[in-house]
RNA sequence: GGGCGCUUAGCUCAGUUGGUUAGAGCGACUCGUUUACACCGAGUAGGUCGGGGGUUCGAAUCCCUCAGCGCCCACCA
């Protein structure tokens, strides 16, 4: 008896039983997939924020990682795609003092350290599940039995080993440095989380006294009392003369020794030509001040306000320029003062103005030589001597990781020639704390705390990225020398936005290199950004959101998944267009009615071999054939969009149109030979359509293949037709 | 200042190592109540591939140049 769809496809409640059978058979789980699928293929969910709430972005690449996984697993691959997520520390933290502050009027000090901690931690776990839960709307099929958290125990484990075992390398350090101070946030920041803006200043030209030879230009007078030098370009012929010269004046009230020096870093045609050298509040002065080793007095504090003795102190930076610059008038020592635009370094999370300030920071040196104990990398070779830059760049030129996307492999190339000591340590309380004691002179480095009395641990955490870095192998087991680590690792597929290029993946390459001598992924696909439909990234002061979840409950996550995927060059940004998700819901649907059409003229039993077919319907199959080796190609070779869209155009004007039309007559006809061979038309182009448009579509594939085939198995280990 | 891109139909974009009349989706227009589907079907219009020059038998594709747009990095005190 013909069985009946109904004439609509209706993606609500079906997903969600769909996911669950899915969850249900244990194969998301290579362990258990069956004895064909061998040779592994492992992806690392980039984890999102254990906070946050599943983006279009997420959405985004979610998608663009399941239609992989899923069409590796259809190819026979022992296949595992390892889900996670991230602390983020740097975000959680500040979102949970907020709320406290909001609820019981409490600062982070009052509140206290471990409690605060723990609230923080709590928050953290209490939102798990959101993000997880949205992460399954989607239909990604990740093995859950291997859920990481960046903050478990062993990824704890992973990060203290990892810090420790670096230090004893000698590649992590504590130095005194100028360092990106968020006054605001008041903690470090890195070079990354910095962002330029443009504001108006005042341009002041003055000199330091009545006697000091050599006028200055500056923005930030106050700064002016820390100076310990002028530096001049030792071509300048106005200033020739005063190089090593040195004076005493008397700024505002401050005492000050003013050595003139020469450095070729000055530009001549700048201001006066001359540069007032501050080295304690500026990164190029501190080094000028290194090299000509003078005295670095630290005049700003950590709260921006003035920390030199006298009648400026605890002034706010703001309130002593104005007071000197009126001091400087008074004296006659001010020649000019002009407005000019200039770019002001922001926290760009903070929104705080930075205060360069010398602190003593935890450091990884990437341009250190050590010997590398063991090595996969091609080109460097276990025992010899390297340095971290040195396997960051050569990861990528030996092709050992490919990163087919030219763009940005130059800009990455580019990043890494300009690379200085990555500052690990951040001054907040919650994250991976630094693995450091100290007891009066002493200092112990280790996975625990030392044993005995008096220890106090470095207050510091680490850099989220950190933690992020070790990501591919502290999933997998590491430090212990697991089973998944010898299978899955490198894993084969890195999908990141090009945005954590520099962040992330080559941290993920440094980190792997010392730790594993292995790259952390034989491939990266960078992908872009999600955009609103005028091209503008998403954010909340636009309110310009789209909710995917939303857009999921309207049109299904299949319809959402194509909307994303098809049509967009991979590493370019895509703008986000409902009337194309409406588009591929419209095509579930149509699938759905060839489904519905086949059944009702399909025998009661599937057909098992082949009949005798009529010269059209074979030449239909090897047309088939052929489109199928043409999507497998751009499948294998991560043309996903181009695949996806050959494989709708393929159902919907070839199938749909042409096929179905063409057997019509022969289906509702009375020729025997020619009814059945269009019933065996019917049913292989089907489930051909089926397999391909698995991983793009996978819960709509899977619904109809249950229809269909109810004595096969699961859609989602059915076989990739070889081709 | 250094680096990387983009400019193809009204809109959003493909075009996979240069190869026959440049493609898709959406939109527009015309026609269609055929029992798979109106979340549909049949069809039509619409582009000198940003401008100019060059290489080549052949260029949207390679080179030079001009114009416009964007991103990343650094940052002048």
């Amino acid at each position: 008896m013909p069985r009946e769809l109904p004439k609509q496809y209706d993606h609500t409640g079906i997903e969600s039983d769909i996911y669950a059978i899915w969850e249900k058979s244990g194969f998301f789980n290579p362990d258990n997939l069956p004895e064909r699928h061998k040779e592994p293929f492992s992806i690392v969910l980039p984890p999102p924020n254990v906070t946050g709430v599943l983006h279009i972005g997420h959405a985004y690449e979610d998608a663009l990682q399941d239609a992989v996984i899923r069409f590796q697993r259809m190819r026979g691959k022992r296949a595992l795609w390892v889900p996670g997520t991230d602390s983020a520390a740097t975000a959680t933290q500040p979102k949970v003092e907020k709320i406290i502050q909001k609820e019981e009027g409490k600062n982070r000090h009052e509140i206290g350290r471990e409690e605060l901690v723990r609230r923080v931690a709590a928050f953290a776990k209490a939102s798990e599940n959101t993000i997880l839960s949205q992460v399954r709307k989607m239909g990604a099929s990740l093995d859950w039995s291997r859920y990481a958290y960046t903050m478990d125990d062993a990824r704890n484990t992973a990060v203290t080993t990892a810090f420790q075992r670096m230090y004893e390398a000698g590649l992590i350090y504590r130095g005194n440095r100028i360092v990106n101070w968020d006054p605001k946030g008041q903690t470090v920041i890195s070079d990354d989380e910095v962002v330029h803006e443009e504001r108006d200043a005042k341009l002041y030209t003055f000199t330091y006294s009545k006697d000091f030879p050599i006028p200055i230009a500056t923005t930030r007078l106050e700064t002016k009392v820390g100076d310990t030098a002028v530096a001049v370009h030792p071509d300048d012929p106005r200033y020739q003369q005063y190089i090593g010269k040195e004076y005493d004046a008397v700024f505002y009230d401050v005492l000050t020794h003013i050595k003139v020096v020469a450095d070729r870093g000055v530009d001549m045609e700048f201001g006066t030509g001359a540069l007032g050298v501050t080295p304690a509040h500026s990164m190029a002065d501190w080094e000028i001040a290194d090299k000509n080793n003078l005295p670095r007095p630290q005049v700003i504090n950590e709260y921006a306000k003035m920390s030199v003795d006298g009648a400026l102190k605890d002034k706010k930076t703001t309130e002593a320029r104005e007071l000197i610059a009126t001091w400087l008038a008074e004296q006659g020592l001010l020649q000019k003062v002009e407005n000019i635009k200039q770019n002001v370094s922001v926290a760009e999370r903070t929104g705080g103005i930075i205060e360069p300030l010398p602190k003593l920071q935890w450091f990884i040196a990437v341009d250190k030589p050590f010997i590398i104990s063991r090595s996969q990398i091609s080109g460097i070779s276990g025992g010899s001597e390297t340095t971290l830059k040195h396997i960051m760049r050569t990861a990528i030129t030996s092709g050992d990781v490919s990163m087919p996307q030219e763009n940005h492999r130059k800009s990455y190339m580019h990043w890494i020639d300009n690379l200085h000591d990555w500052c690990i340590s951040r001054q907040i309380w919650f994250g991976h704390r630094i693995p450091i004691w100290y007891r009066g002179d002493e200092l112990f480095c280790g996975v625990t705390a030392p044993s005995g009395d008096g220890w106090e641990q470095d207050p510091d955490v680490l850099d989220t990225w950190f933690s992020s870095a070790l990501w591919t192998f502290s999933t997998l087991g590491w430090p212990s020398d697991s089973k998944d680590l010898k299978t899955f690792h490198p894993t084969s597929l890195m999908s990141p936005a090009y945005e954590i290029l520099f962040l992330w993946v080559s941290r993920m390459i440094l980190m792997s290199g010392f730790h594993l001598g292995q790259v952390p992924f034989t491939s990266v696909l960078i992908h872009g950004l999600v955009r609103d439909s005028k091209g503008r990234k998403f954010s909340k002061s636009l309110d310009n959101g789209v909710d995917p979840l939303d857009i999921i409950a309207k049109y299904g996550a299949d319809a959402l998944r194509m909307g994303l995927l098809v049509g967009t060059a991979i590493g370019n940004d895509l703008k986000f267009d409902e009337s194309k998700v409406k588009g591929y819901r419209n095509f579930a649907n149509k699938l759905w009615n060839i489904a519905r059409f086949m059944l009702m003229n399909a025998p009661d039993q599937p057909i098992a071999t082949t009949p005798s077919l009529t010269d059209e319907d074979a030449q239909a199959l090897n047309e088939l054939s052929a489109v199928t080796k043409d999507i497998t190609k751009d499948m294998e070779e991560l043309r996903l969009y181009l695949a996806a869209e050959k494989t709708y155009h393929y159902i919907w004007h070839t199938f749909a149109d042409i096929l179905v039309e063409r057997v019509k007559p022969h289906l509702t006809g009375t020729d025997p030979v020619l009814k059945e061979s269009a019933q065996w038309l019917m049913q292989e182009a089907l489930a051909t359509s089926l397999i391909l448009l698995h991983p793009f579509m996978p819960f709509v594939t899977e619904a109809i293949w249950r229809e269909v085939f109810p004595n096969k198995g699961l859609l989602m280990i059915e076989p990739w037709p070889s081709a």
